[in-house]
DNA sequence: GATGAATGAGTGTTCATTCAT
DNA sequence: GATGAATGAACACTCATTCAT
């Protein structure tokens, strides 16, 4: 027998197929359910709305990320490993699950006007900005990074990183055979550590 | 004819400022006609459809940044002060055009699927990186920028800009004093050339 | 057996509350279910369908006020003080059971376009009438009442009463302390006897 | 050229078509388009949901009526008579259109819980029995009625002519060629003056 | 070229009913 | 008999686009 929670993972998973193909407005809830070979009806047992699936989405994966800062917050390694573990980390996830990272990267962007109260899982993802903000704070504390603006420095670095990742799925759904995973966290982790003047 | 321009014109700045608030998907044709006290029917007869209008958009965009990069590119400064009047440029943009950056900075994302060939101002704003990385390019070839990859390294700086136009938009619309452009150019600058190590 | 009979009494009342408070179509069969702490399914147990419910809360009432007009006819007093009686009646049922009458009154117009052959319920309400009709008959029959058109006298009156306590609900649900049944029935009385000419 | 107020009144004929015969909720929108000759669309230009037809609907009535209670206000003749114009009013009204009261007995119930502040049609027609105490009033105070409560006199004759007409619509449905109406007005106006007692 | 009423395909959501457990 | 998750037909409403004037 499936039980509740396995019925809603289905679900979600079909609607991240689906909307990564398709996009937020594209993605219909007879499409999501087609996919999830489950009655329309059914998603609505489980999601107050179509929003809220997209909420969900969000909130599975900013525990997922929350989690792992945390960890890497509390290490006692140098704050350049901090930032290249966190690296390796999001484009790890990039490459194992591009439908999910696609959603992240493209649908977030349209929520930041939005302070709908129940919106949380997209909101609290937005606020993961903060732990990055807190890691680069650290460093400079600690006398491991120069003296910076670390919201702009932590600002820019996360748009790298997305930056990044949205590069990758572009080529992937070229059908070019993308790379640029491969060196990225290197390359920014020598670029934080050296700049880029020869 | 002048005339007719002026019209398409009016017609694309109510666009821009109804998308703005709305997104392209919640800026129905009427709200648009009505901002440019225009016809909804007038609009179809300088745009083709909708989505042209968005499109057009980004390209009128896109000619200002291509000039802007050409004449960067062929000038005789340091490849570190051509990206930092690049940082500027946008930033400067930011800060006198919000709406109009919010939506390429939102609206481009929907586009990354959506290889639909009469949409060419969305694709070839995308192509903008590419000068961007003809700037490192020419930086490493030089040797006034050190040997990296210039793919990353480039979209990981589009990336870091545009997450601070982001970051400075959110707090604009949230109703919060940013400052955060005031030194974001200076600082990055700094990055490029130092890094972060203390 | 005692217990089916119980647990339909449960159903029956929770649909009345319900249904008086969100009128027919405005009541799930999930809210009934829930009303009467049990679920959906269990109500299929005992009604063939959600109408079916309707039809029985109409079959219950119809009872009642068949048996009491089927005494009242065959009472020996004068045809006038039977109305009488029967106003009374009708209108301690409804500051007794507001919630009830309320079905009664508004629901039932739903149904006058409606000749499902199962509904026998509120057909049979309907038929009360026929037995006001009847009174009116035999007031005119022995003598009672003066020669009259039964049909409309009886129709009216019943409009009469019926309207008086739509009244009433209406005042009630305005959170209007009302008395207009205090004296409803003996204004009627006197209406009767003497007409309104002074 | 069909003038918008034309097409107005297309739409609303035909809605009172469809909901007469399949009540509010069983009309659909695309039902009332159809029979407007009209597309689904167009019903939404001149009105702003599906109850903001039945609301017209009540609306237009109830100017009618208003218009004729307050002429018959202000006429010269005995109280008895003006009530008997009204009642002639209403009967005349029933065989002539049919339809249209039919929906204004049976789904006018429907918003008697119902205070949006948008109905407005539906809830100004409640107004119209004020208007009718007032009359009843009137000739209380004059000396042409006796002594009696308005309120409960008043509403009673409401519910009393209602209910005729209620019958009279049922007799038509059944295909009972009724002539409850013919003698209805007159019985009443005889009941008035002078009761029912023999 | 300008207008704006008409169009109707398309979509999110609801909810009575079923049925496997 | 009791349960409540699953079902999917049905429906109100939207909105890009057209076209007669």
């Amino acid at each position: 027998m499936v039980i509740r929670e396995q019925k809603k993972e289905i679900i979600r998973k079909a609607a991240i197929e689906i909307i990564s193909q398709l996009g937020f407005h594209g993605a219909t809830t007879d499409k999501i359910a087609q996919q999830a070979k489950v009655a329309v009806g059914t998603i609505y047992n489980y999601f107050k709305n179509k929003e809220d699936i997209l909420d969900y989405i969000f909130e599975v994966e900013y525990k997922k990320r929350l989690d792992f800062y945390k960890k890497i917050y509390d290490q006692d390694i140098h704050t350049v490993d901090k930032l290249y573990e966190i690296l390796k980390m999001h484009f790890s996830e990039v490459s194992k699950q591009p439908s999910l990272i696609k959603i992240i990267l493209y649908e977030r962007k349209l929520y930041n006007n939005n302070n709908k109260e129940d919106k949380t899982g997209i909101h609290k993802f937005r606020g993961l900005t903060g732990f990055f903000k807190d890691i680069v704070k650290q460093g400079i504390d600690n006398g491991q990074l120069k003296e910076c603006n670390s919201d702009i420095i932590a600002t820019a670095l996360f748009g790298a990183v997305e930056a990044i990742m949205e590069e990758y799925l572009i080529e992937l759904d070229s059908g070019i055979h993308s790379n640029i995973l491969d060196d990225a966290a290197l390359q920014i982790k020598d670029f934080l550590l050296e700049g880029l003047r020869s």
